[in-house]
DNA sequence: TATTGTTATACTCTATAACTATA
DNA sequence: TATAGTTATAGAGTATAACAATA
């Protein structure tokens, strides 16, 4: 098997809507009212620190009406903020809330931990190198 | 920041259901009637050499129900073959056929170029203990 | 005329419930 | 009574179409 082939099969994996939904469960469980539909709004936002749905729509890679809804969700649990654009009366901003910046540090403190487990017992030098090559890789891989 | 951090930053970035599409299509674009949702069946049926639909569906992590109807649609395309079970005559067992045997290996080769295409100009050591790596820290990750 | 946001609607994917045949 | 397969039905997630307001 070669190292493509490998990693191939490895993707492969991962990619699986059962593993990947499992993956989103653990990150989304400690915190109420977010799922696998709506983390990744707040995330996008918190990259972005703050955008428009529209804008926010191509980040995440959903429609516009979809993000829009998302949103609308999120604002209702205290999570987004929806500020008016003051020189273009047609957008809204949104932003994370105290409590959205939370839960986004709560979520990604799960994932972390969880890949943290994953990867006990590695020597530190590998661990690194694997994850510099990760990070390289997903880039090549992915458009934008 | 930290290794699991950026690991968990590229692995978010993978999840996106946007990326996750993307890969599956390049996937399964060589494939008349084999999208992202029938290419588990074939893949996990081509692991398995053959299985039940009961089966089958535990390895690829979907109900029963929606796998026999993935499976009879691979059977019309003429990629899986169904077989009675001499001694069981509730059980069907399913086959990949040589097409779809054909068709799984298309894909495989598609996913593994892009994957090299995505690591060209990799040191050698480096993307053989990449993958690795990334194999160890999958299996550690995902249940089963 | 084009764009932002939104709502109405329809389609796809998946699961639950219910049925038949066999064990 | 339980299990394999299947079909009918319902729910969730997402996209397309259509609308109002603003640019």
């Amino acid at each position: 098997m070669t190292p493509a082939e490998e990693i191939a099969a490895a993707f492969g994996a991962l990619l699986l809507r059962g593993n990947r939904a499992h993956l989103y469960d653990r990150l989304t469980e400690d915190v109420a009212g977010v799922d696998s539909t709506t983390y990744p709004v707040l995330s996008g936002l918190d990259r972005a620190g703050s955008a428009t749905a529209t804008r926010l729509a191509e980040i995440i890679g959903l429609d516009r009406t979809v993000t829009t809804r998302y949103a609308a969700r999120l604002a209702e649990l205290g999570l987004v903020a929806r500020t008016a654009d003051p020189h273009d009366a047609r957008a809204v901003h949104l932003t994370l809330t105290v409590q959205g910046r939370a839960a986004v540090a709560t979520m990604r403190a799960a994932l972390v931990s969880t890949l943290a487990v994953a990867t006990a017992g590695w020597p530190a030098d590998e661990l690194e190198s694997f994850a510099v090559s990760l990070r390289r890789l997903v880039d090549a891989l992915l458009p934008g």
